[in-house]
DNA sequence: CTTAAGAATTAGAATAATTCCATTTAAGCT
DNA sequence: AGCTTAAATGGAATTATTCTAATTCTTAAG
């Protein structure tokens, strides 16, 4: 029942829920392996459609509900690029992300160590963040 | 007829838009006004009940007409803060937010040159980009 | 100063993404 | 297996924003 989801992911999806008193179930599982197997940036609706191929009975509703807890439990993060609906990334590791205005693609952008804790030294003394969005727009070189 | 909004603004204003054939009207200037006196950074909504107080016939449409056009100007920031309504700020400078959670409050922070440029180039060669979007959340330290 | 032409504003309907709600179903103990 | 509670479901509701068609300005020309 793991779908696409390979049993060591499926583990740590297990272990990550049980930490928060959340359980297992197939939806969960389902949404989360069709994040992790691409390397797109799947909004709530493209996730709709290829979980609907999986499990059809799954609801919208459940689709957003998936996303939020595994958001909650850091297992996936929220990528926002100004008012577009919101997208789904499993790369867990420090990015920023670049949206090409012509086709509409997302990269990922890989941020050093050294440049990320410059960022981290903008934030005055006193506040504390959680949550650090970088995002670019602009032209990619691919698609003349 | 500048409302709150000083001669000289008034006159930038009103440059910025002839240079893209765009004509000066009250509740433009209004906008700006509104947007440019205050260093918080309001929602449509918010600018929507100010206007409201000077103009009072403007309707939603209007302020989200304007919003627009003085954005595509480059009078007025467009700010993203994950998927809440979008604000409006007047400080054209690079400059990053950071949103408390706790109050909502919105406050600038600063981008010296030299980080500034360090994120700059983050971006892969053959990438171009107009826009850089960096924001934090979490929790200020006049609000325990 | 008057007028014509196009731009901007208006009110309200429409849309899009997301959230809410009441009911049904399924997980995880015992 | 049965109970308890969390999660899923379908559909309605909400929210921010955009669209549309009709009206009213702004500006440039006469």
């Amino acid at each position: 029942m793991a779908f696409s989801l390979p049993v060591s992911s499926h583990k740590t999806l297990t272990q990550s829920l049980r930490k928060k008193g959340l359980r297992p179930t197939k939806q969960r599982a389902c949404v989360y392996g069709l994040i992790l197997n691409r390397g797109d940036h799947p909004t709530a609706d493209d996730i709709y459609i290829r979980v609907k191929k999986e499990l059809p009975g799954t609801s919208f509703a459940t689709v957003y509900n998936c996303l939020e807890t595994l958001v909650g439990c850091g297992l996936v993060r929220q990528v926002h690029m100004e008012r577009s609906p919101a997208r789904y990334c499993s790369n867990l590791s420090p990015h920023a992300h670049f949206k090409c205005n012509k086709t509409g693609m997302i990269y990922d952008i890989q941020i050093d160590e050294d440049t990320l804790s410059r960022i981290k030294d903008l934030i005055p003394a006193g506040f504390t963040t959680n949550n650090i969005d970088l995002s670019f727009s602009g032209t990619g070189n691919k698609d003349n």
